[in-house]
DNA sequence: ATAGATGCAAAGGTTTTGCATAACT
DNA sequence: AGTTATGCAAAACCTTTGCATCTAT
């Protein structure tokens, strides 16, 4: 990374890019923690917000865990699984056209947006329908 | 309502509907002690959780207060101005139909889903522009 | 009388902050 | 040496919960 890197926030860079999926921040401290018992909470809580601040990883707000974070800095929608309750990317998929369509009707300036999808996952379809 | 309604369920319906914005609970809580300071925070909440579950206010996540609760119940996007930090409904403007597209690219199914666009907002951008 | 709602205070959970120590340049 | 990060603990938030009291059928 082009930022201060230090050994704790190296390590929950990587936490993250290996998790391919969405942690909130207790998730990434527990998952450091088994590796380095000396880790302290705040010290996850203040790298990932830098992280955040350096565009190095994305955050998105989970309804129900607070902040989530990911490290696929693609912009790109989100899909709720409201069965699982996981959040998942959706890939190839950004409307940029939808920003002009509301400075149109809206007025102002608007630099980006983003779009989260509620509904039942692959997975968690296919289970119920084995019922 | 059709719900039962109690003074403070009413009160606290009428303060988002007056609003004409989003508000937090402490929003709420903070209109209503002015003329009701016995009222309880715990209340609010209730009936916030109340209301939003009987579909009588909107709920939204805003990415730095929490929930915060409008009185439109139609589907709407919404538009969230960096300058004021305000979150306003974009009327007229519903693309129901990116739920049939993630439906193809994804899999699953897809009941709704929200978009959340950031920008600079009319009033702000005259601001800028008097400078 | 009964069911539900309220207000208060306490508890829960998450995130931030103060501070002394430690790790870097 | 001086700057920045760390770990710990405490504090700050926000929201929910337990419980006794009150309200309305």
């Amino acid at each position: 990374m082009s930022v201060k890197p230090t050994k704790q926030r190296q390590r929950i860079l990587e936490v993250i890019r290996d998790a391919k999926g969405h942690l909130t921040a207790e998730e990434v401290y527990k998952r450091l923690a088994i590796e380095d018992h000396s880790i302290g909470i705040a010290t996850v809580y203040r790298n990932l917000k830098y992280l955040y601040d350096n565009d190095l990883v994305n955050r998105i707000q989970h309804p129900d865990f607070g902040y989530v974070y990911d490290s696929n800095l693609n912009q790109h929608y989100h899909f709720h699984c409201l069965s699982c309750n996981r959040i998942m990317d959706i890939e190839d998929m950004m409307h940029h056209e939808l920003n002009k369509e509301v400075e149109e009707k809206f007025g102002g300036t608007v630099h980006s947006h983003m779009a989260y999808f509620y509904g039942i996952c692959p997975e968690c379809l296919a289970k119920q329908e084995d019922n």
